[in-house]
DNA sequence: TGACATATACGAAACGCTTCGTATATTCGG
DNA sequence: CCGAATATACGAAGCGTTTCGTATATGTCA
């Protein structure tokens, strides 16, 4: 099977996804009300809703719609679609170099010791494998 | 004077950056040729002309009009461009923590052991500044 | 000079994203 | 059983981006 074309949410997807993630498996509810803590301004329940639907026909998402209440759950792993954004960024931006895009990362971040040293630890394990 | 609010240019926008930091200031037909130059699909010299209308209205671009051909140079400098691409990638998909950005991008990269020693390098010189 | 090439200006279509209002269905409390 | 609460579905407006067609001005050359 073809793998699918690269994964690269909106901006309120990533939040709705960011959500999910972090509390697995949710109502559009949830969603809504999660979104709603800590933000001042916040959009309506139907927007959430919405922008959810479209999700499941772009399968961002899983919808269980057994009970009248569907549940959502993340159809793509953190993981990967953080690796998605990222190579999109470095082919629009950074003209295809990782590198370039880490070293400007490293060099506008304030990093503490610590992160640095886990960057560093990183590093050493791979340090070896060519593939 | 208040700073600029975060340049975030769109993607055809940034291609047409990549041209002007490329070659320094430049004519619409410039720019037009040089990214018609490889790819097998190109835009109009008219979407070019538009686009980089907008991008004067948005500072991203200065223009020459002594001459009747305007020239165009970059308003804003690559590193900071990228700069910005990146912090706004790191609120919107890393929950704000470059040292994520910086992990994700490290383990799902091919990078050559050189480029490796590369970040080593500007690790240790970043070793000392508190700041 | 007159026709052609070349410039800029501008309006608007097409598309995607985000937002919401409204319609409709279902559940639940009394 | 009925009304209020709660769900989903759906259409559409508003906005920004990208694209281009067309109008208009200006320079050039035979």
């Amino acid at each position: 099977m073809p793998p699918r074309p690269t994964i690269r949410p909106t901006n309120a997807e990533l939040a709705i996804l960011a959500v999910l993630w972090h509390r697995g498996p949710s109502t559009v509810r949830e969603v809504h009300e999660a979104l709603r803590d800590g933000r001042a301004e916040s959009v309506g329940y139907t927007t959430i809703l919405k922008l959810l639907q479209i999700m499941t026909e772009k399968k961002l998402v899983k919808r269980d719609t057994r009970s009248r209440t569907h549940v959502y759950a993340a159809a793509v792993s953190e993981a990967t679609t953080r690796g998605h954004l990222l190579s999109d960024l470095v082919q629009r931006a950074f003209g295809g170099s990782s590198l370039a895009l880490v070293l400007q990362a490293l060099s506008s971040t304030r990093a503490t010791p610590a992160e640095l040293e886990q960057i560093r630890r990183l590093l050493d394990e791979r340090k070896g494998d060519s593939r």
